[in-house]
DNA sequence: AGTTGGATGGTCT
DNA sequence: GACCATCCAACTG
């Protein structure tokens, strides 16, 4: 959750995947530590959030002991509270994309289908958007009650998901068997992961 | 419903 | 100078 001023919102993460280890391939920690890199090695509990493809911040969770590179990195959310204080954040990252991206030939323009409330963070880019993370979150202890972004355990009751593993997303780069590790963890069907309807 | 190509800038060789 | 832990509009069928 994130609890400051911004506005409260809350969610519940559906869809994570796992980098483990600098003999990772697909793991940024490949490099060994950089300075970008440096906080994967620890300590855990603390945010880790870099800038991919010039445009989309994605957040991790630092999880080995300190000296030890590896991290979570958030997937996809389902947004539980603060959903309108959610849509606001991304509608900016839109609007930067729609200028990006001339008008179509013949000068029309769709309207886009609106945005459900369960799509509001269903992908890395779109949990940082929506939640107004940037790399300046990086080193964030996701695990001190009252930071202004945090871990929380799932509410007393609550029936453990049926989560699934699959390989992760986005990684072909790395090669065998680094492509194929089981590594993505999903909760199965979850409306709010990632990707298309039909892969979820 | 499935595929494709482009935006964009930090990071590493 | 190449690559990238992504996303979406605009295509095709």
């Amino acid at each position: 959750m994130r609890d400051d001023d911004t506005g409260r919102r809350v969610g519940r993460i559906v869809e994570v995947e796992a980098y483990i280890g600098a003999d990772d391939r697909a793991s940024h920690a490949r490099f060994g530590r950089t300075a970008r890199t440096a906080p994967m090695f620890g300590p855990p509990g603390h945010a880790y959030v870099y800038l991919v493809y010039g445009m989309y911040d994605c957040l991790n969770i630092v999880t080995e002991p300190d000296g030890r590179p590896a991290a979570i990195l958030v997937r996809a959310v389902e947004p539980l509270e603060g959903v309108e204080t959610m849509r606001a954040a991304r509608a900016a990252l839109h609007a930067a994309r729609r200028r990006a991206r001339p008008a179509s030939a013949n000068g029309t323009r769709i309207a886009p289908r609106p945005l459900p409330d369960h799509r509001l963070a269903s992908g890395p880019g779109l949990v940082a958007a929506a939640f107004g993370i940037d790399t300046g979150w990086t080193g964030t202890d996701l695990c001190r009650p009252g930071s202004p972004l945090r871990l929380e355990a799932a509410p007393p009751g609550e029936s453990a998901p049926d989560v699934r593993s699959t390989p992760r997303i986005g990684i072909a780069y790395a090669g065998s068997p680094w492509t194929e590790r089981p590594w993505r963890l999903v909760i199965a069907g979850h409306r709010s992961a990632s990707g298309p309807a039909t892969l979820r």
